[in-house]
DNA sequence: TCTGGCACTCGGTCGCACAGAGTGCTAAAC
DNA sequence: GTTTAGCACTCTGTGCGACCGAGTGCCAGA
């Protein structure tokens, strides 16, 4: 069902205006603020033709129309042209983001509030899946008699720590013992491997707990035993408020729990991050209770060359999409940038 | 300006009824539910009262009378009873709060969801201030060349990253050798005198950057360059959304703009929170901006002996105290208790 | 094919009246 | 002297009707 140019144009003007307003356009407004050199009453009729093919709805019968998700969607897929982000802008932002001091967690949460900054939306960045990463480097650290902290460094200087339960007779000597035979038994690998080679070698050193290399890999089993959970950074909450869909205190209450039950979101995010490139997911086209009337803008970051996580904004279906796109395409631009220098 | 006790029994009865109804309440709801077996004319004189000494409020002639700051203060300080926690409440949050194997910060965390689900208000946990711990443990990675990674662990298994650059010559070996120098000689310290004996060995060593300690001591001067933030945890803000006096949107905004903005969280917190036991404080008693409405209920936790920090509950004055408070004081023991197991 | 005109629809707002809750005061009862 | 019943008064919230304005759909004519 293809759409005639003066269709499209209307659909554009209206969207754009819609966008701007959050109000329902009437066939006035546009019939003005289009080039398109018609009077309302011709606007009115291809009003009625796009109503008919889905791209817009009308509120009820004496409002101008809204455009519908297949509208939006068609609004991003073809007609949209982004406005090129400002070299200011691009600067403002690597400042920001990146002292590349930061351990990894700090940058991405700056540049989820950077994002949400600019945007007046809510940022989102998504963590690095940890086992996906090379493994760099294990140590232990003797807290008290019995209790030992382990640290787990990946590639990028990703950092994680658990805290175990050890053998009384285990001395700090012995630690230092077993970080150097793992690390030097780990190098390489991926954290996915090496949780593989653990199991592995267990098996082989299942009868020797006495020693050395028996003792280290009961220890780190012990550190493999429990998964993470991703990271999200959620920043800018405060945002929705600006925004009139969110006049309503019960959606607004809604998307705020969505954001604050991290299981739920990593569900949301699952379904809609595509590997490469920017994409625009509106809440009607997932399975997600209570995201039906938002959209998600995101784009994936990478350190050396294998995609690690996703940056993001989340806000209502009306959304000042040429700008937006191009600030959550540029800040993964740059978080891909600072990491890779790590990788 | 002491209270008669029949002053006391009609002020206990209406904050009683305010807190569980958010209305104002007249007089023969009090009649009513007090036991002082007066008729609601009586009670208008007691109420003429106590909001001639300022102890209750009248939002307009004709509503029913609610209870001042004063009215409030009052309550907590001279009235107020604690429900006992019951003992299944109690197995349940030490339960959820503490799988001891977990870091600092997801402890914390935990805690402060809990509080926020038990409380159905908003929880807060402010993280314990790195630079009064003592120093355990210091580790350098080198994640590539001129790229290190520094990992301070502090007493209680508090992990500290940066990274940082380093002199293209430093290899793996080197740094060992740095790390088994500087925890030697950083040992048993807080972390406060580390930074001082730093700059003060630098200043020894300032000629002989060529020998090994004077180059682990430039490296880890880099590494304690910047301060970090002392972290605050706070979880369940969508709790805000269940009381009727957050029906006002403007309000509810500026309070969840503090409370993201951790600058101005922190001085808050900084002038609320006494170093021993429960706390309650109004936002009209403190001096920042957009808190004047709400109470902040908080309770130190600390290690081995000294204080580490502050969790605590955020919410409207009307709150119930006699639940909150004992949770409040619960999680700081529950928090003490596990965090004494490692110090 | 486009446009001017016209009747119609529907939501938002304004004004008004009224009910309900609560007060303060006074006078009578205990 | 204290307590209480009664009463007039005040103020808010709500429901209702009228009205205004924005916008539509359709028809007839350019």
């Amino acid at each position: 069902m293809q759409l005639q140019p003066r269709e499209v144009g209307v659909l554009t003007t209206l969207i754009e205006d819609y966008i701007q307003t959050a109000v329902p356009v009437g066939s006035r407004t546009i019939a003005k603020k289009s080039n398109l050199n018609l009077s309302p009453a011709s606007i009115r009729n291809i009003m009625a033709d796009l109503t008919e093919k889905g791209y817009l709805e009308q509120p009820h019968t004496s409002a101008g129309r809204i455009p519908s998700a297949l509208g939006f969607r068609f609004y991003v897929d073809s007609i949209l042209q982004y406005h090129p982000l400002s070299s200011e802008k691009r600067n403002l932002m690597t400042e920001h983001i990146g002292d590349a001091k930061l351990d990894v967690p700090d940058l991405l949460r700056n540049a989820s509030r950077l994002l949400s900054a600019f945007t007046r939306q809510v940022g989102m960045v998504l963590a690095p899946k940890a086992s996906d990463i090379g493994f760099k480097h294990i140590d232990f650290v003797l807290l008290k008699p019995c209790l030992v902290m382990t640290i787990l460094v990946v590639e990028g200087g990703i950092v994680q720590n658990k805290i175990i339960s050890a053998d009384p007779a285990l001395n700090s000597d012995d630690l230092v013992k077993f970080s150097n035979f793992l690390n030097h038994l780990f190098q390489g690998r991926t954290l996915a491997q090496v949780r593989a080679r653990v199991v592995q070698e267990m098996e082989a050193a299942k009868k020797q707990y006495q020693t050395m290399s028996g003792q280290a890999l009961a220890l780190v089993q012990q550190a493999f035993a429990t998964d993470r959970e991703r990271e999200v950074f959620v920043e800018g909450t405060v945002n929705f408020f600006g925004h009139p869909e969110f006049s309503n205190p019960a959606k607004l209450r809604e998307l705020l729990a969505l954001l604050e039950e991290r299981t739920r979101l990593l569900e949301l995010l699952d379904q809609v991050c595509k590997p490469e490139g920017i994409s625009i997911f509106f809440g009607r086209e997932v399975e997600q209770d209570g995201f039906q009337e938002y959209t998600l803008i995101s784009s994936p970051y990478q350190g050396q060359d294998s995609p690690l996580g996703v940056v993001g904004v989340i806000g209502p279906i009306r959304m000042d999409y040429a700008k937006v796109v191009p600030l959550v395409e540029f800040t993964a631009q740059v978080i891909s940038q600072l990491l890779r220098n790590r990788f």
